[in-house]
RNA sequence: GGAGCUGUAGCUCAGUUUGGUUAGAGCGCCUGCCUGUCACGCAGGAGGCCGCGAGUUCGAGUCUCGUCAGCUCCGCCA
């Protein structure tokens, strides 16, 4: 070894070591040299430490210094001592290494950024050095807490009772949720295996065999587009117990969560967390992950304007849709480009037009004004509680839609007006309860399950379930806080008869359903007990925790957009050795 | 599958509206000076396929079309 070994880490050392010598190792931060002071700042990921070369006293060393350039990794040796001139804005900023020697472990070609906190540098080039990237603080301080989750998991588990148990990578390919990453099998040729979106049947499969309760940390592939907060792999907390109901899962989440929040934020969490049912959060916020930390509310007009003039309006209702509002109070100076804007807004999210009525300095202006009665106007002022200075939003629409609409308007709204700034320290965790079990997909002209298709119905609506199943809630929850969906989970059907009747429901016929789920059918004959369970979405609780909005700021490899892997070159082409032994052959891209 | 924004020095960006001499700034980098810096300071210097490809034009960083990449969003994500 041509280099010494550190006998303390640079973040570590403070005043009460100071007198005593130390060797160091880390990575050069930043190299200022004074002429007749030379000082230098080493970094690891404890933190910085500054070192100090004194010409006068070691011109050898100070010649030798001139070398150090930026991320080259040194070992350093020197007796610790008091400042002169202190700097209180580093933890470690009272003290410095006088070095008596140093040698360069390996030197560094120059960065391609800089690596510092308060830099911003395109995400491409920070994803193609991302080893550079996460030697930054403001990265690995997000690492450091994802692993105090993952350690108060284990522990607050383990304690609780909880059996970590692996369930396959390579699985069978489900036909019901996201479209599956498939992985060829060389021994079984034309056959493939599937990447778990989720352990779901395992861990129901694990509760048939008695291991009552089953955690895991589970890595999830789905073949979906990316977002902010969306990767194609992503890791979830996957948890399921046996002889217990929904109430049990919200409690011991609620624990769970509580002491995250204490572990990491030091923050005091209320229990219980509030419970909404699905259908108020849509009524009310427009979204099934309502951000509770703001009113906003939407609001039903639809009754008001029952004997409306205004065509726009009478043909919504008489087409069954919904007509409502949302009051963003002190903005009726919005310009008319503001609101073509919100409008273009609005139709992302499949609005044909949005009115608005502005409440500015003592007089109503709105271009549906003229289509409405006093009293209809009058009845609207009221119930939106419309005050001078504010801006009324009104959608009119299919039911769902219209509220859609409001709710990614309320959001919006609540961005441009500082509202989410002004909450963003706040946390509103709840349970979003009481969902549809199945919706309607119009592009497969069939029902899906809006949770998964193991997901139990309510037992009160059981009596629906031949005659009428959308009308069916199911005993599923979703935790959510922020606005932001942590996890979500359901009660599970344990019947094999209740089980066939709902695949049979999704349009799951009898053989296909053998075929597919045929495991799960016959598990469920052998004395499956009641079991429910939840998986949290672990990369989004430690955003959370982190206060960052990007996903990739909390997995150390992360993917682009496209679901490419820039540093590795993932996905590539392979060899046609390696086709050949899977059976598989490319179909040429036509040109 | 669709929409928007962005792409100019190693990095962050200006310049593009209205085409016209040698494309600028800050940071970083290189050289020298500097004894208390910590965003060190001072002096000097190097550094450009204006994402890529066509087109319009006497002339394109600037206009048009295409294309690629990154980001954000809609669809999708049980």
């Amino acid at each position: 070894m041509n280099w010494k070994k550190r006998t303390a880490k640079c973040g570590e050392l403070n005043k009460e070591q100071v007198g005593k010598s130390y060797v160091l190792n880390g990575w050069i931060s930043s190299v200022r040299n004074m002429g007749g002071l030379i000082f230098i700042d080493l970094r690891d990921r404890y933190g910085i430490m500054q070192l100090v070369i004194e010409p006068e006293n070691n011109a050898e060393l100070a010649e030798k210094a001139k070398e150090l350039k930026s991320e080259y990794v040194i070992w350093c040796e020197g007796k610790l001592r008091l400042r002169t001139s202190p700097n209180p804005k580093l933890p470690t900023g009272y003290v410095e290494l006088l070095l008596d020697n140093y040698g360069v472990i390996n030197k560094s070609e120059l960065p391609p950024f800089e690596i510092a906190d308060d830099i911003e540098t395109n995400e491409e080039i920070k994803l193609r050095y991302r080893y550079l990237d996460l030697r930054r603080h403001s990265l690995q301080k997000n690492f450091i807490i994802r692993n105090r989750v993952y350690q108060t998991m284990h522990t607050f588990f383990d304690e609780k009772g909880f059996l970590e148990i692996e369930t396959p990578i390579l699985m069978k390919s489900t036909p019901e949720g996201a479209r599956d990453f498939l992985v060829p099998s060389r021994i079984n040729k034309g056959k493939f295996y599937a990447l778990p979106q989720s352990p779901q049947i395992f861990k129901q499969i694990l509760m048939v065999s008695g291991f009552d309760k089953y955690i895991q940390i589970a890595k999830c592939f789905r073949d979906e587009d990316l977002r902010s907060d969306r990767q194609p792999e992503f890791t979830q907390i996957d948890i399921e117990m046996s002889f217990v109901e929904k109430e049990d899962i919200f409690e011991l989440i609620e624990e769970f969560i509580a002491k995250l929040w204490k572990n990491v934020l030091n923050i005091d969490v209320k229990r219980p967390f509030k419970k909404m049912k699905y259908q108020e959060a849509m009524e009310r916020f427009g979204s099934d992950k309502p951000d509770l930390r703001f009113g906003m509310e939407i609001v039903d007009i639809t009754e008001d304007m029952k004997n409306c003039e205004f065509k726009v309006f009478s043909e919504v209702i008489a087409n069954n849709g919904r007509i409502a509002l949302i009051n963003a109070k002190n903005a009726a100076h919005y310009s008319r480009k503001q609101i073509d804007m919100l409008t273009e807004f609005a139709k992302k999210y499949g609005a044909k037009g949005l009115a608005y009525i502005k409440y500015d300095k003592g007089e109503i202006n709105s271009p549906i004004a003229k289509f409405l009665t006093k009293e209809e106007l009058d009845s609207i002022t009221e119930k939106a509680n419309a005050q001078d200075g504010d801006l009324i939003l009104i959608s009119s629409d299919e039911k769902e839609r219209a509220l859609i609409i409001l709710g990614a308007l309320r959001l919006e709204m609540a961005k441009q007006l500082g509202i989410i700034e002004k909450v963003k320290d706040d946390f509103s965790f709840h349970w979003v309860v009481d969902f549809p079990l199945f919706e309607y997909d119009e592009e497969e002209k069939r029902y899906v399950a809006m949770h998964h298709p193991f997901t139990a119905p309510k037992s009160e609506d059981m009596e629906f379930i031949d005659t009428n199943p959308e009308k069916l809630s199911a005993q599923a929850y979703d935790l959510v806080v922020n606005g932001a969906e942590l996890g979500g989970g359901s009660v599970r059907i344990h019947e094999n008869d209740i089980q066939q009747k709902i695949f049979k429901l999704i349009g799951l016929k009898e053989e296909e359903a053998e075929e597919k789920f045929g495991y799960l059918l016959k598990a469920l004959k052998f004395g499956a007990p009641p079991h429910a369970g939840i998986a949290l979405g672990l990369d989004r609780i430690v955003m959370m925790l982190a206060k960052t909005e990007n996903i990739r700021d909390v997995i150390a490899f992360p993917k682009t957009t496209s679901g490419i892997s820039i540093m590795d070159g993932a996905p590539s082409e392979v060899d046609e050795k390696q086709l050949k032994e899977l059976h598989i052959c490319l179909i040429k891209k036509e040109v």
